[in-house]
DNA sequence: ATATTCTCCGAATGAAGTTCAGCTTCAACG
DNA sequence: CGTTGAAGCTGAACTTCATTCGGAGAATAT
């Protein structure tokens, strides 16, 4: 027992599997965040409190990363989306990475195995904006090149979604930035 | 007055542009949608009810598309994550669009200009499963080549930023599925 | 200047989130 | 084999929040 709780405070928590009802309320809450426990509950089989401890329990594991509004980017004056790789020599380091993630139009940095370095998603006001972005990339110290995919049309845009009649293991860390 | 609840029949709604207010409720709620009315509104400088009211206008305009709880991928068993170029012939029928979005590994689905037609996002459970979507998508009548790039990190994930001190229009339609 | 529209606030109501005590199940252990 | 402890669920009680309503103020149009 104390060591539970001691484990609580060093943020190391030996939360239990995602189960088969935990992905049943997450399939819901994936979908549809703003639905009352009371009904969450009749769509996973358990009563409210049930669901609510579960869910409680979800987004202290990490499991449930977060509960947000989805704004539409028209609406926010940025309806241009590109992806954008960028060619690096000598990264790795976080200080550049930081520079790049501070850029109020990055939506998503990663690192690929490919034939680019760096992978990000962007959304900006119009194409010239797009341009004063690359700018600043090229700017950044490190980076040889990039190659822009401006975005057409999108077909299809959704969360993760669950689905897998297996169990799986919680995440082991709480959900925190990562640099 | 008449004309206006027949225009909300039609589904074509006169709404408002997103002003300063609306963008501040919009930033809060794009970071926790978990937060009550009464302390979205303090953080925006209203009440509660002006807060509930302008949000509840949002979503009916479609600035606010939905709200969703972000589940981590490792959770549900899909650690792999990866970018898929995809070459084709004869797109612009939406019977293939419909048909790759129907693989539940599918998170995005984007036609881009540039040396590819489309460009997918997709989480898998291993590479194995990886490959085996890729056999899905050379099925698909009218694919020709794809290229992966296979994420090894991510630094950064999150959703649209508002942050801009300009006014926009309202998106013009309810939002929807795109096909 | 008057009417109209729009938005806001404060109070009241209703519905939801949250806690609690007690019951059941299951596994560990003497 | 019986006992103990932990974990999970339920229904009821409690508390907080969402939601509605009436009225006041500002801005705009007539």
């Amino acid at each position: 027992m104390d060591e539970e709780t001691d484990a609580i405070r060093q943020n190391r928590l030996p939360e239990r599997m995602v189960d088969a009802a935990d992905r049943r309320l997450l399939g819901a809450l994936v979908e549809d965040a703003t639905v009352s426990y009371a009904e969450l509950g009749e769509k996973a089989g358990l009563s409210a409190p049930a669901a609510h401890e579960r869910v409680k329990r979800m987004r202290r594991s990490g499991a449930i990363r977060q509960t947000v509004a989805m704004a539409d980017p028209k609406a926010l004056g940025k309806p241009l989306l590109a992806f954008v790789h960028v060619d690096t020599r000598g990264w790795g380091k976080t200080p550049e990475l930081m520079a790049v993630s501070s850029f109020p139009e990055v939506e998503e940095i990663h690192t690929v195995a490919g034939d680019a370095c760096l992978l990000l998603k962007v959304r900006t006001e119009d194409t010239r904006a797009l341009e004063g972005l690359l700018a600043r990339l090229y700017d950044t110290p490190g980076v040889t090149s990039t190659r822009s995919y401006v975005v057409l049309s999108t077909y299809l845009e959704r969360p993760v979604q669950p689905g897998i009649t297996q169990d799986w293991p919680a995440p082991k860390h709480m959900a925190r930035p990562l640099y």
